[in-house]
DNA sequence: ATTGACTCTCCTGTTAGGGGAGATAGTAAG
DNA sequence: CTTACTATCTCCCCTAACAGGAGAGTCAAT
């Protein structure tokens, strides 16, 4: 019989810790003395100790390993350990892209200074409704022309727009193009409208992830903003799986100031297998 | 201007963690209306919001995420990244030994069926004063003569044991022999004593990392125990460092029953590079 | 009897928020 | 203007696995 301190010292475990096992009736002292309340342990536990060490090392919380203690079969330990096993492995991964997207940071930093003007950031982008005008646009000048047309249907067909407000842009072209650049506006609604020739309403389904990044001042530099995210999703493993967006948050109806100008660049994604 | 709802559905965030960063002092609604108390939030504010999920995401801490935006410079970033990969490198090293541990327990558990016998635990073992004794004994039977010897001269020196108790044998074969084999008594002392011919005092050193695995029962079928841990020392990556102890718990000395003999077979590893 | 080492219980703190209570504010419909 | 419903507020407790410390009691030796 040893008290709490030996104890600890045999099997390198801190006092604290045999407590608190006792606590939450995971491993209990083999004798309370009432009057003082001393623990007292003794070898013969040190076999189920160490069970509980060997599971806890694993990665086991207390709270599975009390369960898997008790119900005891072999079928059972395998699928704790199998189960185990996956969380492990997703673990891995996660840590993995972690580390990817931490030698992204290091690598640009060190090549470009201190640029941290592009944070990619992972987001789902919800399925909406939206009025949809897909059209073919000379050139990117094109679009102060047709975004008014599309405003002013809306207004006349009295459509209410989503709150948060959620007016993007789909390139659909696969390529990078300077002309006749295949482009559907969108602004989301609350509901479905009346198509007229140009403007149609449709759902559009939600992304999953998106590789989201903001960009801050005039479009005519959103190229940097396309590159730091193309970068990124080159350097940390995923494949672009659909078209990009630009999702209109602050411009020219809000703000005067050019520079102030927020758009974010929204690319679906998946990890490449 | 938003209130808080809208702009959590914006950032795909929770209110709750939008007001945690208020509290906290990360990130600060641009006004609060001082009779209602309701948090309005900007868009320009979003490039700051961005930046933080970015460094979260990565793996920062909150706080250290606090500290990296206020003292924003090139050689602090990399100071922090570079630390931040160490630890990442760290996390996936201990997840993946993890996974072999598992992996391990599960090819086992499948291949003999339910069998939690031995639990491979790593411990540090201290530095220790010892009195030793070394010799060549023709056969493992020899053991119950040399024992006593040691007790002997232990008890007419008055020499004290250490609490707790830490008494082994060292094995200082390299390989498995039945007889000339080359034995270390050791008995974990307070002090130095005086050496006589068999009995010399000494000091030894601590092992950083040994695998520990303890054995239930007579001294006969010891060898499953070493079967365990050597067989779990080569699928986790590890490599015997240093000659095995065997650290006598329970015996002759104080229970009556064999089956009742705790034994713990101690090996000095390292992680194989 | 008096140390000094040990042990006890109880309380607080750690991370990054989640859950819920009870109160107030804002908004739309009747 | 009232009612109803939703959004928001603050405040408090909860998580996992202990660590740290306060204040009080206990053990063993001198």
């Amino acid at each position: 019989m040893y008290k709490i301190g030996n104890f600890s010292k045999m099997n390198k475990i801190t006092v604290k810790t045999l407590r608190h096992y006792d606590k939450i009736g995971l491993f209990k002292p083999i004798f309370v003395d009432e009057k003082t309340g001393y623990r007292y342990y003794s070898s013969s536990q040190l076999p189920r100790l160490h069970k509980i060490l060997a599971l806890k090392s694993i990665g086991f919380s207390l709270d599975e390993i009390k369960k898997a203690m008790k119900e005891i079969t072999t079928e059972n330990m395998v699928t704790y350990l199998e189960d185990k096993r996956v969380e492990i492995l997703k673990k891995i991964q996660n840590e993995s892209l972690k580390l990817s997207q931490v030698n992204t940071y290091l690598t640009k930093i060190k090549q470009e200074g201190f640029n941290m003007e592009y944070n990619i950031v992972l987001k789902e982008l919800p399925e909406v409704i939206v009025a949809s005008m897909r059209t073919t646009i000379p050139n990117y000048d094109a679009f102060y022309k047709i975004y008014p047309e599309m405003g002013k249907y809306m207004e006349k067909e009295k459509v209410e727009c989503r709150v948060p407000e959620y007016c993007f842009t789909i390139y659909h072209d696969g390529e990078y193009k300077e002309r006749d650049i295949d482009v559907e506006i969108c602004e989301a609604v609350t509901d479905f409208g009346n198509d007229s020739e140009k403007v149609k309403f449709k759902k559009i389904k939600g992304v999953k992830t998106a590789a989201c990044v903001l960009h801050k001042g005039p479009y005519s530099n959103l190229g940097l903003a396309y590159g730091a995210v193309m970068e990124w999703i080159e350097n940390n493993g995923y494949e672009i799986i659909n078209s990009p967006r630009e999702s209109y948050i602050d411009g020219v109806w809000n703000k005067d100031d050019k520079n102030e100008w927020l758009t974010e660049v929204q690319i679906p994604i998946k990890l490449k297998k």
